[in-house]
DNA sequence: GGAGTGGTGGGAGATAGTGGTAAAACAGGT
DNA sequence: ACCTGTTTTACCACTATCTCCCACCACTCC
């Protein structure tokens, strides 16, 4: 289970440092894709395997459906670890994410998302002022 | 059963010692995450073993349902314990809940809360003020 | 008072994150 | 085909932070 939140700095090469808490989950190599909300996913390569599996079993009869397996497949690109550690990130998917040098690296469930800081810290505020939906969802899981 | 409200002070280490009545009950390791007020969760292993299973089966693509699983994955950290009793907080987890060196561990159910002393006393004067619509509303559950 | 327990603090070694350099691959032009 | 200039890849090096261990102080209970 991939949980937690790690702010790195993606270098002028692009590279970019993943959590040493994460690198025994996510192996020797990755996929990265574009994420919703404007971030990156970062997958393992079997639970990669896994999604497309998911995808594929998807109508293609439908227009958004099209859409959906074209943002998320073309999108995907498999990066191997540095011996260090770290991925490169390519041209576009760094663009699509507006990553600048800060960026935040969140664990969950079973996959990473990367975050430009400035854009994530604006969706976390989102989020937290959304207080009463949140304990909406932690009444239904049945932790209050 | 966890229960009781503690004052320990966080170390410039960032360390946190837990009271030792909790210790029995916490184990060798505990998640701490992201809670509701502006405090942090604590919850034993297995009782956040149980939380994500509850988490994994919230139906996924839908908005808030991604914002919730941010918020709360990415909220938490496993940690464990260390051969006095204490836990190391993550600067993001110590800058949420905005703690400064006093700090108040309360038991709550299944789990214990961390507040900053400061945060936790104007919290309670709150309460404290809405004491009578609180009894009314544990009247009507049956308690009082 | 002595022993035990619980909370706090500090120091040495290990590790993670980051930056740089050298070698290798690649592309373009002559 | 060869040389040249550029981009990519692999390797090495530094430093701040984290971990682990030990020591200290306060308090309680015999």
């Amino acid at each position: 289970m991939l949980i937690g939140e790690y702010t790195h700095s993606l270098d002028p090469k692009k590279r970019l440092s993943l959590p040493s808490k994460f690198r025994n989950e996510l192996g020797k190599k990755v996929v990265v894709t574009r994420g919703l909300d404007n971030c990156l996913f970062v997958y393992p390569l079997k639970e990669w395997q896994r999604i497309t599996e998911k995808i594929s079993e998807l109508p293609l009869g439908q227009a958004d459906t099209r859409g959906f397996n074209r943002f998320f497949l073309s999108g995907a690109v498999e990066v191997d670890i540095d011996s260090v550690g770290r991925i490169l990130v390519p041209d576009f998917l760094k663009e699509f994410a507006g990553l600048e040098t800060k960026v935040v690296l969140a664990g969950v469930h079973s996959r990473v998302e990367i975050w430009d800081e400035v854009v994530w810290i604006e969706y976390k505020k989102r989020i937290e002022k959304n207080a009463d939906a949140l304990a909406e969802k932690l009444g239904e899981i049945g932790i209050l």
